[in-house]
DNA sequence: ATTAAGGTTAACCTAAAGTTAAGTTTTTTT
DNA sequence: AAAAAAACTTAACTTTAGGTTAACCTTAAT
């Protein structure tokens, strides 16, 4: 089974987050919160989640000004988000779409609309953002394959190398910082040690190149054609 | 390049009809139309489309009906089905990935989104075997014959290890996930053990050859020649 | 030169897959 | 309708790939 996804829930009020919290867990999706949008920011560039949830009205900055700052972040760009509103806010549906909502979500939350809505949205997400091929440099990665392809040889890597190696190539030049890399392939729970991810970065230089894989000291990893 | 994909868009809109066969056809697909449900199952059946956009909203027939009724034939039970909604419809109308719908396209219809999705599912779909009979390696598959030929000899498989074979064999090189295969071959209710999945696999590679299954382990399975 | 971050290696551990045989269920035959 | 056979699933056990770690080594930055 794919690693479950991860849904960040923003909301100034407590109570609804434990709601979305109790409500997505009980699905088997890996469920963040953040308090107010600024907060949502910092975690989401952490997390990198799969889908954001973002109430609209939060003091300071509210849904629709974090959504903007979101859709400017490279990594979080094709993320689903879908504001959660009171029902009869139709205006701010139309400022929502255009600041980059995917959805809205009306309070009062029904349980059962908002499992549905979420499971479609990630579905709907799913079969498109997954371009199955991927070309840089010299190398070539199907996930669907779960095969690459360095300078017309076949490869096949284990999984967790696998992976890796689709995350770094996801933004190439990118750094992902060791806490990125923890986050996306082991997921927060996770408690590995620091050398594993050397371990897997080794074994991929090995298999794929080493100019390919950069060291940034103290930062974490890219990956360059 | 293959036979143009043909898609059949059904819509008791002529309006709708006329926008999508325009944006389609100068795509370079070959479009064909039905006005309402009845009318595009009967057609789909005739035609074997690539691919179906469905409107949710139909009078008698709807989509979603449609679409399961779609799904319960045989030569098109992999065609790929997408759902034309409005953005706030009725969520529980969105839960109608569950009838079977691989994707959504939604109204107001943004034609460079448009074409976009549609050419990504059907690269995904990728190569559409309708033909019976399929040929890969020295392994010959003639799904109406539930018979399968290696090396000139004729073999007959039980049910299941025929089912997971058409399945394995249809995207050759792709790896199928447990869950998928479980969704495919039992369907979403059924629960089975995962080591079922195992003998199966092992009584094919007992009668077809070891190297032609190959397991990815933490992933799942894919057929090679 | 010091030191903290990262690299390397190999041993270890574990979850996942392989195997087998013994139940079940379904289908066919008599 | 009973018996037999075939297909399917499961359970218990074995094997193994791959993931992790620990201990030690190297490098680069101040």
């Amino acid at each position: 089974m794919a690693k479950k996804p991860k849904i960040l829930c923003v909301d100034d009020e407590q109570d609804i987050l434990d709601l979305l919290t109790f409500n997505l867990e009980k699905e088997g999706y890996e469920v963040c919160t953040a308090l107010n949008g600024k907060k949502g920011l910092e975690v989401a560039k952490k997390e990198l989640p799969d889908l954001i949830i973002l109430d609209v009205m939060m003091p300071e900055m509210d849904g629709m000004e974090t959504c903007r700052e979101i859709r400017e972040i490279p990594s979080l760009r094709n993320t689903v988000i879908t504001f959660l509103t009171a029902r009869n806010e139709d205006y701010s549906q139309i400022a929502g779409f255009e600041a980059g909502a995917d959805d809205f979500i009306t309070k009062p939350i029904r349980q059962r609309l908002l499992v549905s809505k979420i499971k479609a949205l990630l579905r709907r997400s799913g079969p498109l953002d997954k371009g199955t091929e991927v070309s840089i440099g010299g190398i070539e990665i199907d996930r669907e394959k779960y095969l690459v392809t360095k300078d017309g040889v076949q490869i096949q890597l284990p999984k967790k190398e696998f992976e890796l190696l689709v995350l770094l190539s996801s933004a190439p030049g990118r750094v992902f910082t060791r806490e990125n890399i923890l986050n996306s392939i082991w997921g927060n729970d996770v408690i590995v040690g620091d050398r594993t991810i050397d371990v897997h970065i080794r074994k991929l230089r090995e298999k794929l190149g080493d100019e390919n894989f950069k060291t940034i000291k103290g930062v974490g990893y890219k990956f360059e054609a």
